[in-house]
DNA sequence: GGATTAGTGGAACAACTGCTCCACTTGCTT
DNA sequence: AAGCAAGTGGAGCAGTTGTTCCACTAATCC
């Protein structure tokens, strides 16, 4: 059996084989900030991950050179994840179940994890680093978005970009409400989801442009 | 004609008749908060208002003696005029054009007031502050939703506490898209308003408690 | 006009952040 | 068993933040 460090498959994260011990804090690092992350949001001091991880500040700096490193490793596998959802979303044979079943599930994961929340919609140029990631979903979106329109289900007039502005929505009210009223986002989605069927449609504003969309997730032009 | 420090009919604020340079300063203070707030949102510091308004950071900390006391006292103003919303949508003979105009009219505030944003749904519990302005207008939304329930185009399950809920989306929306896509939260609010006609009324998940949004709006159970 | 006192600015404090330095320890190779 | 680079912890740096101190200034009252 192959060495668990062999280069060519490393798993991800770093590459080159670290020393044994090295890997482990490596490890117990993550872990601590997925924990702590989720628990209490993106702005826990980096200092504060380091000593409940068991660790100097220096180990974990030097694993991960800038706190953003940090954050990105942390929420690579949520990434993922978030992505295979859209995957999954597209082999249902109702792609208007697809679609419904899609939205919960990612606002769940915003609910469930206030740092992955953070990622995902808000603050930082963390996003930089998952923006190929987040193409490859758009288009799998896309794909769904246009099969449940094809249904009749989908109103006609539901823009791609609507649905970003759902997570940031999702956000608004899972930052809010996540500790008094952890189940509040159902409602705002059940609202929602009901006024995306094609049956419900009237006049809307425009949608945001994909620029602007894509500008406001890589919180761009913010005042200097 | 009266003094204008006239100690019973003092203009709100600090009460007792400051000396005229003083009074004169704290204006300043104030009228910088509201428009570096309004533009920068609320995690300017103290000094850099401070330095913006031209005076020292002890006056300023003489006249509010926390910053939540000046988060406070420069939206007061603002929260009146969100109290005041409530009346003249009561005012409508149509309590569903009241109620939306209502809504349309809440949340440009926040879109328009990056400070206010926060002051109303989000961060701090500066809250407490307005609390009892919030009930008042807590009673009179709930007579506009009675009636506007009433002439049957209000679904029958949407909840007093489903507005707070709607903030916190247009909160999220509007702080991610502020920069990029200053619009977009006409979009979002336009599929909401939708979804709460009564001909599109489908089962929804429960809303959630009184206690719970309040719990929520106040920041309680914060994890320590 | 002069005393009194409210009012002032800005240096300094303590607590925090992300991050770096460096004298030491420890895992791996031979 | 020994040597050495890889790896370590934690003090400390430079930058924040909200807030306080205090020697000075000037509006007000007589």
């Amino acid at each position: 059996m192959a060495k668990e460090n062999d280069e060519s498959t490393a798993p991800a994260s770093s590459g080159r084989n670290l020393r044994a011990d090295a890997e482990r804090n490596r490890e117990r690092v993550l872990e601590t900030a997925r924990e702590v992350f989720a628990e209490l949001g993106l702005d826990v001091s980096t200092n504060e991950i380091a000593r409940r991880a068991g660790v100097g500040v220096a180990t974990l700096f030097r694993r991960f050179p800038t706190r953003d490193d940090l954050v990105a490793a942390t929420f690579a596998d949520k990434m993922h994840a978030y992505s295979d959802a859209i995957d999954e979303a597209l082999a249902d044979p109702d792609p208007w179940n697809g679609f419904c079943t899609y939205m919960e599930r990612v606002c769940r994961m915003q609910a469930d994890d206030r740092g992955f929340a953070d990622v995902l919609t808000m603050t930082f140029p963390t996003a930089k680093a998952f923006e190929e990631e987040r193409n490859r979903s758009a288009n799998a979106l896309g794909e769904l978005l246009d099969r449940a329109k094809a249904v009749g289900k989908l109103r006609q007039d539901f823009a791609h970009q609507d649905v970003p502005l759902i997570l940031m929505a999702n956000a608004g009210v899972v930052t809010a409400t996540r500790d008094a009223a952890p189940d509040a986002w159902r409602r705002i989605l059940g609202y929602l989801l009901q006024s995306f069927a094609a049956e419900a449609a009237q006049p809307l504003p425009d949608p945001p442009s994909k620029g602007q969309v894509y500008r406001a997730l890589m919180r761009l032009s913010q005042t200097p």
